[in-house]
DNA sequence: ACAAGTCTTGAGAACGCTCTCAAGATGCGC
DNA sequence: GCGCATCTTGAGAGCGTTCTCAAGACTTGT
């Protein structure tokens, strides 16, 4: 029925050209030693028949797969993954890997794995066999995961872990979290404020303890005290709203929140107008990530700036260039910046017969 | 240096079971005609082995490749990209395609594609030859691209058309705009409004259309009317920004607002907060998409839920299914709903004299 | 002008899999 | 128990590419 467009291959190319198979194939990689008359016959050949070489046969025989897996949490459904939208890394990673694979004729592919079981070994193992990547990319938590990375070394595949600076194989890569918490900090202190809380992460993510630690020492070089004035969430709204009220509860004096995720953030923004605390002129916030959401926020939220689609964008430029070797383990640090907008400002003077300069919100 | 891991091939297992590779390719692929007996070993070879087929080798020998291709503009940079993270199709599609496709065993990528200008057929049937797909989704407005699907049909590659109803190839889907945007202005015109204005999108996407149809249906049913009601954007917060400030100039009366897109309407929350309106008591909205961040605006948008990556997902099960043959054209219409948040209300009483239940705002 | 190189080109195998086709094993009807 | 049909198994070719290696063409130095 349909007439069966039959693809060009190599071979048609070289008998229009009238050389051989393996002509071609110097033309198409850039070979060295080809004469230049020949060459430009090849490449009419080329592009009057529209050939491109298939990707598939260039792996089978030995060459490169041109693939770069990012893996993934499977164990989210639809809806699950549609809440946490503009709100996770995922897809800030997605785009800032696709766009670099693409600019280097490599293309990502997603792998969903099932992380937390142990079935991660077979599940990636087969992942990983299927499609012989060229490169893989971890994400937090992953990028710490024994298993995954243990298993990708020892199938000598070169891999970046984004959020970690361990030793070991593997390129590592980090955002500069204890700077960026340091800074968030120090700016709140500028502003005057001296009762600072943070909302962090689970301790299973390197990155949370490093937030932590870039907070309490900008509060040690100011001389701030810092106890009791730590929650401990898990990135989701519900724990932020949970750590928010907790801190509130505690200190009836904080005048500043640091949120070690824009959701955590989001939810303290919430308890504080439920508390009728008008930010930022009662309550100073300052989130982690600046995913998209924080700007519509109102206030639209100040926050760290995570550069997560530049860290990926790295991570695959390094996988590219280094090919299968690589025992370089320089951790390479992309700076994260401080986005300010309206969520910050000097904490409220503290004597109560001064008045505020506007209402103090709802009740 | 590096113990270099020979891959396990099928030959492998061939041997350890004592078999021939054909034996095995049939139990790895289901085949008919295998005694149970023999079945079992080879499997057993296959798992202590860790086998896991070859993608590459599999489409080399005329099976499926287990890839759908999933074609985006190319043209934006990293940060536009960012800039548009958490608002646009993208992320959404993308998500839901992933999920999808590894459900299924396949993979889903994404070719960034120049559709704009001509280079589209080089480009994409580079990426076809390269790839060999076994399916391609279209967006809009490449659903309707004339270059694209007829490449398409051309090589014979299945694929869906999403946003675009037109009789061809290619298996449309549609996420019944025309009724949503009837059921908008219906609730709006339930709740007392009278006069509902759109911003629509542009005319080049049919779906622009879809949504004033049905929003001029639900206000021709109720009588009401439409004229100087209707402002065209590009789906854009700047243009929103113009379109809402041309719809409150022209009309002192006007109570509520459709924005044919997350962003256009949180424009129009923008502008009224500015001319002192306050939504929902002065003037209510109602968003179509429903990205992630109408969630967390103040108020909450009212918003048309657009079924993206559940369209995205029938999309794929759709290619899959039905393989290389496909000449059912049936519209497949994945309904949207509406998701009632903080930004509609009845509107104001129209008495002056009739105080509002609350000051109007700032200035 | 001749030997010893370097460039250029091509032939053939190999990659891991599935397809086609033929041969052997097994079942059925009488 | 024999002939035929059906099941089961395997051998070999082929998919489109790159790799290795060898042969021929062209330099260069003397």
């Amino acid at each position: 029925m349909a007439r069966v467009r039959k693809t060009v291959t190599i071979r048609d190319v070289a008998e229009d050209a009238g050389v051989s198979l393996q002509t071609v194939s110097r033309v198409v990689n850039g070979g060295p030693n080809v004469r230049p008359q020949l060459r430009d016959k090849v490449r009419a050949s080329i592009d009057r028949l529209g050939y491109v070489p298939s990707l598939a046969a260039q792996r089978m025989s030995g060459s490169r797969s041109y693939i770069i897996l990012a893996i993934n949490d499977r164990e989210r459904t639809l809806a699950d993954w549609r809440a946490r939208l503009g709100t996770d890394w995922v897809d800030q990673m997605l785009l800032g890997g696709i766009l670099t694979c693409s600019q280097h004729g490599y293309r990502m592919m997603v792998e969903l794995v099932d992380t937390h079981s142990d079935h991660v070994e077979r599940e990636l193992g087969a992942a990983l066999s299927a499609l012989q990547p060229d490169g893989v990319i971890l994400t937090p938590p992953h990028s710490e995961n024994r298993l995954i990375t243990q298993l990708l070394a020892e199938r000598n595949i070169p891999f970046a872990r984004i959020g970690s600076n361990a030793p070991g194989p593997g390129i590592p890569l980090t955002m500069g979290d204890e700077s960026a918490a340091h800074l968030a900090t120090s700016r709140l202190i500028e502003l005057g404020h001296r009762r600072i809380a943070m909302i962090a992460g689970p301790s299973q993510y390197s990155l949370s303890g490093w937030r932590i630690d870039g907070w309490k020492r900008a509060l040690d070089e100011a001389g701030l005290p810092h106890d009791g004035l730590l929650e401990v969430g898990d990135f989701g709204y519900a724990s932020g709203t949970r750590a928010a009220r907790a801190l509130l509860d505690r200190h009836a004096d904080l005048t500043a929140i640091i949120g070690s995720s824009d959701q955590m953030t989001l939810a303290a923004l919430e308890v504080a107008r439920d508390r009728g605390l008008a930010v930022p002129h009662d309550l100073s916030l300052i989130s982690f990530d600046n995913t998209p959401i924080v700007r519509f926020s109102q206030p639209p939220l100040t926050a760290v700036d995570q550069p997560i689609a530049e860290t990926v964008s790295r991570a695959v430029e390094q996988l590219i260039a280094r090919g299968p070797d690589g025992d370089d383990d320089a951790v390479i640090e992309v700076p994260a910046g401080l986005v300010e907008r309206s969520s910050t400002a000097p904490p409220p003077v503290e004597a109560p017969a001064q008045a505020h300069a506007h209402a103090p919100g709802r009740a």
